[in-house]
DNA sequence: GAAATATATCTTGTCAGATATATGATGACA
DNA sequence: TGTCATCATATATCTGACAAGATATATTTC
């Protein structure tokens, strides 16, 4: 079972990309601050020895990036507010458990501040959403299957009740970059019935149902910081879930 | 003083710019679905009558924005989270003031959960740093000067303390989006000494100082809820300033 | 006939050389 | 001194070619 593991085997990116890789790295860490003037391509092209179509293509994703702008006849610039123009994250950032908790704690700080304004501007329709996925969630539990489906579509009912886009995009935006815990700890555990690891992972469930009704139930009174009292605990254990599913994660591809 | 405006002045956009916006509409609106296979560089060159060298250029500028990837000897494909990649704020996005709002809610969100982190994390280097900055605002305030720079300056303090660098990077971009309402408000107030507007003025600095100094005194008593309770106040308050001040523009547009 | 192998062909990746165009500096000239 | 043509330089674009990966097809081999 103890399967040969590949080494790390970089694959060699295209030139291109490693261009691109100098020059962000550059750019990012000041070495090449706001307003310089970046080598001319012909400059590049000698350095970097490869051809002018590597040197443009690579400049030409910088531009993209907004990290340079070019001014035909005179050359490259560092833009002014280089990387500001976009808010990303790169999986190569989320490299270790304190760079993962630093995102989650700023989905943490948005997710809570949504729960307060959706207990302000949640209207009876939202309310009844959010039952629906809690009576879901139960059913969920009670059959032993994934509840993660469920616990979506609570979010998303919390979400809409918030009524603010930008909440939600950006959410969604983070979400893209974190692997659900739900992913890595119930994949193992379900479908292993009347074990104690399975009867471990259903009391748990529980207890995160529990910290659902707290939520919603703050909602649906209209009481917005005990609605982001209730987000905050629920989603501090979020973050102790994540954290023991990286460390799973970590002895898994360590064995 | 109602100086002539310049017609809008389409300046031709390369030709690379050009073929990157159609490809990007075309992706953005769905036309072209994730997963979708591109045209080959071929048929890019004879559809849009370009060299391949454009074509190759932009199809590096969707791949660097994470639109697209391409395998060699394939193709090039649409991605399959195109666009959630990063986080981006239009600047046409944010014409209402109900737009405006959503963005400062968000903002608002994470300064809070940043106050509250700072007030567990913060060392005696940073609260000295916090107090600077405060005597600094004071100071402005006497002499009657710009007190953005202080308030920039307490503002850094404090993200430092909450050592969490995604915090930082996500309030510098979206600063990068909002005007500051001190520009709007100091602006046209400061420099008219004696007037009762300047002595408005003050007094409403004075408010706005006695809200950091709440904040600071959390923070640097370490009680996490009171820190964001007195970041929660300061920066209803901001919001509501954002408000006046747009109005503000406004009506000096409209005038 | 089926499987393994070789080939053809299509696609992207890279290179080299050339022309076109925008910009800034230089120097002639009034 | 100020204006303008000229020139040098750098990016923008075009063209043609070859390399390398991927896939379909033909060929060989058993």
């Amino acid at each position: 079972m103890t399967q040969k593991i590949i080494k790390p085997l970089r694959k060699r990116m295209s030139l291109t990309a490693e261009l691109i890789e100098q020059l962000r790295s550059q750019i990012l860490s000041g070495e090449l601050a706001p307003g310089d003037k970046l080598p001319t391509e012909q400059e590049l092209v000698n350095s970097a020895d490869v051809s002018r179509t590597v040197v443009r293509e690579a400049v030409a994703a910088l531009k993209a990036d907004g990290l340079v702008i070019t001014r035909q006849g005179v050359g490259a610039f560092v833009a002014e507010n280089a990387g500001q123009d976009s808010f990303r994250i790169r999986p190569e950032e989320l490299a270790t458990l304190e760079e993962i908790i630093n995102v989650l704690e700023l989905r943490m700080a948005v997710e809570i501040e949504m729960a307060g304004a959706a207990a302000q501007r949640r209207t009876q329709s939202h309310i009844d959403d959010m039952h629906a996925a809690l009576e879901t969630f139960d059913n969920c539990i009670a059959e032993g299957v994934d509840a993660s489906g469920a616990d979506f579509q609570l979010h998303n009912a919390i979400a809409a009740a918030a009524d603010n886009p930008q909440f939600v995009r950006f959410l969604n935006f983070l979400g893209s970059h974190l692997i659900p815990p739900h992913d890595l700890l119930m994949k193992y555990d379900i479908g292993q019935p009347g074990t104690s690891e399975s009867d471990r992972q259903a009391s748990l469930l529980q207890e995160v149902q529990l910290e659902h009704k707290a939520m919603v139930q703050a909602i649906e009174a209209g009481d917005p910081q005990a609605a982001r009292k209730a987000a905050r605990r629920h989603l501090a254990n979020s973050v102790e879930r994540h954290r023991k599913a990286f460390h799973m994660r970590q002895q898994l591809a360590t064995s």
